[in-house]
RNA sequence: GGAGGGUUGGCCGAGUGGUUGAAGGCACUGGUCUUGAAAACCAGCAGGGGUUAGCGCCCCUCCAGGGUUCGAAUCCCUGACCCUCCGCCA
């Protein structure tokens, strides 16, 4: 949410800044709004006031034993009145909040501008993709030697779903172990395990609720829960209604979770194999700091991550998102892509922002800032550090031999028992 | 699933209808004292919002939402969450 004295102040300069990402500020809507709500609230507080005042009188004449029942039918009357306005206030403070909370970022000065993906600008590479003397597979076909099974998943559950066996499986966990290792051990990240249930006020708090319900798997019942949509949730929300102390931040927490999209807007994007999932394992880096550090933060922590891919060896790029392409409640985001051989191209596997005050406001995550001793918005950031499913994916069609068989790398090999090699089944 | 207890400021904790936005303690900040630190003492210290050039003035908030009342942290109703005991259970 952004502040709602700066689009009382700066109306026109929010509504440019807003448009450099495609969205278009109903500004007359939000002028008529204000002024209503500004009109409403004032009279609302002169009429609680008097309220108040000839209360209070009347305590003090009761107590001198003087006869009350004049002053009393006066209140009354005032309250009344000031149950009417009141009322009005509410439902325009309403519509003035489902307004403020439908509204996205405003783009950091850096970020370019731009409409669609195409538009992102590369900021870096690593690594070269392979060279194959062979005609390399694609991660479905060498899925199928590996004990990648998408008919059974389809037989439990539908499309969009996989079922991994023997090794393959062991390989998946293992990745989530190496990465969780990698940023608690050497990046500084505290480890927290975390609900994958979590109610609508969590998912306001992020950015998910109103506006993208239809992204979320919501349960039947009547305790509203919703299956998280990554870990980004459940860990920023930990900040939620909470004032840190200071010498507390920065916060830097790693969580594994499962995450649940419903994708509903993708059909017949990414089809074919497990790049997009209803389900998907991820590794989440949040990090919780006081606002003039989070964009050394954000570089930071998008280090961390691209720390993974470098010690998988896997080559991988990382663009700069253009204003048009960012998610809602990002300030600046920077994806990391990495090679894929079976599309001859770079693809996400994860995405790092800065959230600036954006998700603090919606949730009232403060910090107490010791120059003024008060609480003020702290700035939120996250990055997956990585997507697992497609972090394996990567794996297989960058380690791949002409025999079927997947090169390890050396940092994963403690996990899998020594083995250099992850042997074909079948 | 059944029965009971609870939810007050950053934390702990008093407070059952009228200057209580809230005693006291802790923590924090500033000062006195000290070579320095600690202790002791003094002082300050909730959050959100409106309005104002500013000083200030005003409003809201004692889990949430309703209700009673001239007036609610205090009384009533509903809900959420937490705790205890019983049952069930990985």
């Amino acid at each position: 949410m952004l502040d709602p004295r700066r689009l009382r102040s700066n109306l026109d300069d929010v509504a440019a800044a807003l448009r450099r990402r495609g969205f278009e500020l109903d500004t007359a809507r939000f002028s008529a709004l204000e002024e209503k709500r500004k009109a409403l609230q004032v009279e609302t507080q002169e009429l609680q006031n008097e309220r108040n005042t000839r209360s209070k009188a009347i305590g003090q004449a009761k107590a001198r034993g003087e006869d009350i029942e004049p002053m009393r039918a006066r209140v009354a009357e005032i309250g009344a009145r000031l149950e009417q306005v009141a009322k009005a206030l509410d439902e325009v403070q309403a519509e003035l909040d489902g307004m403020l909370l439908e509204i996205p970022n405003i783009p950091h000065a850096s970020v370019p501008d731009g409409e669609g993906e195409d538009d992102n600008v590369e900021v870096r590479r690593w690594g070269e993709p392979p060279a194959f003397e062979f005609k390399p597979l694609d991660h479905v076909a060498l899925g199928e030697l590996h004990g990648m099974d998408f008919a059974a998943a389809s037989k439990l559950a539908g499309a969009r779903f996989v079922v991994l066996q023997g090794p393959l499986a062991r390989l998946h966990r293992a990745l989530i172990q190496f990465m969780l290792d990698l940023h608690t051990q050497e990046h500084g990240y505290e480890e927290v395990y975390v609900p994958y249930l979590v109610n609508a006020d969590s998912m306001r708090g992020t950015g998910q609720l109103p506006k993208f319900e239809q992204d979320l798997f919501a349960l039947k019942g009547e305790q509203g829960f919703y299956l998280i949509p990554t870990a980004e949730v459940p860990v920023t929300n930990l900040a939620r209604d909470e004032i840190i102390e200071a010498r507390d931040l920065p916060r830097r927490l790693v969580a594994h979770t499962p995450c649940f999209r419903s994708e509903a807007g993708s059909y017949g994007k990414d089809v074919r194999g497990m790049i997009r999932q209803h389900q998907f394992e991820k590794v989440e880096l949040v990090q919780l700091v006081p606002p003039a550090e989070s964009y050394q933060a954000l570089e930071a922590l998008t280090g961390h991550a691209e720390a993974v891919l470098r010690r998988l060896e896997l080559p991988y790029r990382v663009v700069t998102l253009c204003t048009g392409d960012m998610g809602f409640s990002a300030a600046k985001t920077y994806d990391i892509e990495v090679w894929l051989p079976g599309q001859e191209r770079y693809r996400e596997i994860s995405s790092c922002s800065n959230f600036e005050d954006f998700q603090a406001r919606r949730m009232q995550a403060r910090w107490r800032n010791p120059e003024t001793g008060k609480p003020e918005l702290l700035h939120t950031l996250n990055g997956s550090g990585l997507a697992v499913g497609r972090c394996l994916v990567a794996l297989l069609e960058n380690c791949q031999e002409a025999d079927g068989r997947i090169r390890l790398p050396e940092a994963l090999r403690p996990y899998m028992g020594g083995q250099a090699y992850l042997e074909p089944r079948k």
